[in-house]
DNA sequence: ACTTCATCGTGATTGCAGCC
DNA sequence: GGCTGCAATCACGATGAAGT
């Protein structure tokens, strides 16, 4: 049995199946069902974007949330030539930005990094797979976490293009436009970039390969037995 | 309707020059 | 010497026209 919407709620169904362009007139009059759709769409790219130049969780949800206000407070600066989604990512970037400026005024890169590195769980790769069983999730998981300390490990500039290009999925042009840079350069930091991950997957897992396809302790005994066993079976 | 081929656009790779 | 950006080139997939 289906409730039936009430006004609000009905009007807060139709909202979220506006595009941009019909939402942003509605918030600039101060609908909240438009802004909070508006939020909910843009939230994931605007926090991994955030993420990848921040790399702290707690200050990239800062940074996005500010990001926000500021778009919200200034929207009759939209112009609407560029795609909303653009605009609203380049006042996450450029808060972003302007956050690692003071902080590197502030606070010493080292402290930054210990941060960034022991801080805890983060960067939210997409979960599209659902949950199997439990040692599936531990895997995943750990690949999460194999591929988020690779991110975190690489330089900004690197990181910026990565995130925005193979987590994002932007095109090449979209993502150097956001980060102010020309393709060309855009294309060979990206290259670099998978180069650097691919590296330090490889340092991460550098362990992991010798200790795959185990074949040893009781094992490798009990094969051993069976071939002495087979041999001396066959021999008069 | 289907297959083949040419064209175009986008992304990947590489070499080279300039800078620190 | 290493890092970075630029430019040239290569590779590949998408698309549309032509032929069967």
């Amino acid at each position: 049995m289906t409730a039936i919407p009430v006004p609000a709620e009905r009007h807060r169904q139709e909202v979220s199946t506006l595009s941009d362009a019909e939402l942003v007139p509605l918030a600039r009059m101060g609908d909240e069902p438009a802004i909070r759709a508006i939020i909910q769409r843009h939230n994931r790219r605007l926090f991994r974007t955030a993420r990848a130049i921040i790399r702290n969780d707690a200050e990239a949800e800062d940074v996005v949330q500010a990001a926000y206000i500021k778009a919200f407070s200034n929207l009759a600066a939209f112009r609407g030539d560029a795609q909303f989604s653009t605009w609203l990512t380049r006042i996450a970037l450029n808060e972003a930005l302007a956050r690692v400026r003071r902080q590197k005024n502030t606070t010493g890169l080292e402290e930054i990094d210990m941060q960034t590195r022991w801080g805890g769980d983060v960067l939210q790769f997409p979960s599209s797979l659902s949950a199997t069983d439990p040692e599936t999730e531990l895997a995943r998981s750990q690949a999460r976490h194999l591929l988020e300390n690779a991110v975190d490990e690489l330089p900004d500039d690197f990181r910026a293009i990565f995130v925005l290009r193979d987590v994002e999925g932007m095109g090449t042009d979209e993502a150097a436009s956001y980060l102010g840079i020309r393709p060309e350069t855009a294309k060979t930091r990206l290259h670099r970039a998978r180069k650097l991950m691919r590296q330090s997957i490889e340092n991460q897992l550098s362990g992991a390969f010798s200790a795959l396809f185990p074949f040893d302790g009781a094992r490798c005994a009990f094969m051993a037995d069976r071939v002495i066993a087979a041999l001396r079976h066959k021999t008069p």
